[in-house]
DNA sequence: ACTAAACTGTCGCCAATGTGACAATTGCAA
DNA sequence: TTGCAATTGTCACATTGGCGACAGTTTAGT
């Protein structure tokens, strides 16, 4: 992968647009690129952190397994977001495993570099908090999810979520998403079958279409109007 | 209320307790005391940030509202806790409703003096960052828990963690929680009904006991491997 | 002591949702 | 083309848990 094609990449996530352009440079100069291929475990909950990273392409799925071994997915770490940033600051463990979807590529800055970071550069520490802030309100806002909305609601909040980052990313006209219907059903803690109702609810609704593997988004505004309820 | 006594209640806090001791010096000389009663409006979702806090007797309910109504209780911040540091670090607004329950005796910072203290003490960023990391793995925590645990898992972990922070600061033997059931049934989104079903099986089971506005925890070993499924 | 308010215990009904089962459809690769 | 695996569509059934209702109990205030 080309430097510049990474920069661009790493350019359409505000947090790290939002970096004065030394400290984004010393960050890229530290960066070693490191590519899973679909399914490899990045790491597992309770490891031990050795490394920021960012996702390039692919994505990195997070989640935890309850006790009777059912997976529960977290979030998909899109192209062009950082993570691994707690671990490496308190020293403690990894809080959920990381797996690779599709063949994916990182990059990675090891917890020596990491903490150079911060000797080199006095105010590396507040672009940290800031992204600090941003985990916690984003994880803030999945509990608020989870706990206000309907399943429908948080549904098609999700969908209207996968659909803002497809555009980011992509820069495609296209609105389909490729996503299973299973893999929704993990997204929210709900069942396949259950998913399928509320979709074929929407479809009727002419909010999606759905296709098989996919889920073409017709009208964007009523999404965003069903992800209160 | 005497320095000495506002000393000892921050001191069981395992933060501020790791805070150096003149950074900890500097924190109590900046903070004013400020007293709410009973159900009194600390702050609102969507404030602007005025200050960062910490309680000294009394509580504090972080809360949310559901389109319908409905409060979501999403914790109780007890005394030696601080927090609100969030919104003046990013500068965006409360996340959450902030209420006194009973009559509530804080500690502020005040947003200016909150931004002294990263000029005047160059380490104040770290002890910040920890703070930051505590709080998403807190509510990383909290996510698990309901995603993964059933409601009985789910009471059984929040019993064990008020027993926990009751035995933290009151230095009491009695293993009395004071707490209704219909309190309980907010924190866990569930309805007074079920709750008290499953209390009454804990007592079945000889791991509590049921009082007037107050549980009696008897087997906290049990409570703690019931926090597991 | 009396009363009102808060809290607890319990019932039955009902909506939401998980689950297993099975057929139909689609896409991919040999 | 054919066969297989992944995905979707749909059903019946069981379970969970929310909710209204109401009686009983405890506390606090006058």
């Amino acid at each position: 992968m080309q430097a510049n094609q990474i920069r661009q990449i790493l350019s359409q996530n505000p947090w790290f647009a939002s970096l004065p352009e030394s400290l984004a440079d010393k960050l890229l100069e530290k960066g070693k690129l490191k590519v899973l291929h679909n399914q490899q475990i990045l790491h597992q909950k309770n490891d031990l952190a050795d490394g920021f990273y960012c996702v390039l392409s692919g994505r990195i799925r997070v989640s935890n397994f309850t006790v009777e071994g059912k997976e529960l997915v977290l979030t998909w770490i899109q192209p062009g977001n950082w993570f691994g940033e707690i671990s490496l600051i308190d020293g403690q463990p990894r809080t959920h495993d990381g797996h690779a979807e599709d063949t994916t590529t990182l990059l990675k800055v090891t917890k020596s570099a990491f903490e150079q970071m911060f000797k080199d550069h006095h105010d590396w520490s507040q672009h940290i908090m800031r992204l600090l802030c941003q985990r916690v309100r984003a994880t803030f806002n999945l509990i608020d999810e989870t706990g206000c909305l309907s399943l429908k609601g948080q549904l098609c909040k999700r969908l209207s979520l996968l659909h803002q980052g497809l555009e980011e990313q992509q820069h495609t006209m296209t609105d389909e998403l490729a996503i299973s219907q299973d893999a929704l059903a993990q997204l929210i803690h709900s069942s396949r079958q259950t998913v399928n109702k509320i979709l074929q609810q929407l479809q009727n609704e002419n909010v999606i279409n759905l296709k098989y593997g996919k889920i073409v988004i017709l009208d964007r505004n009523a999404l965003e109007a069903l992800s209160q309820i």
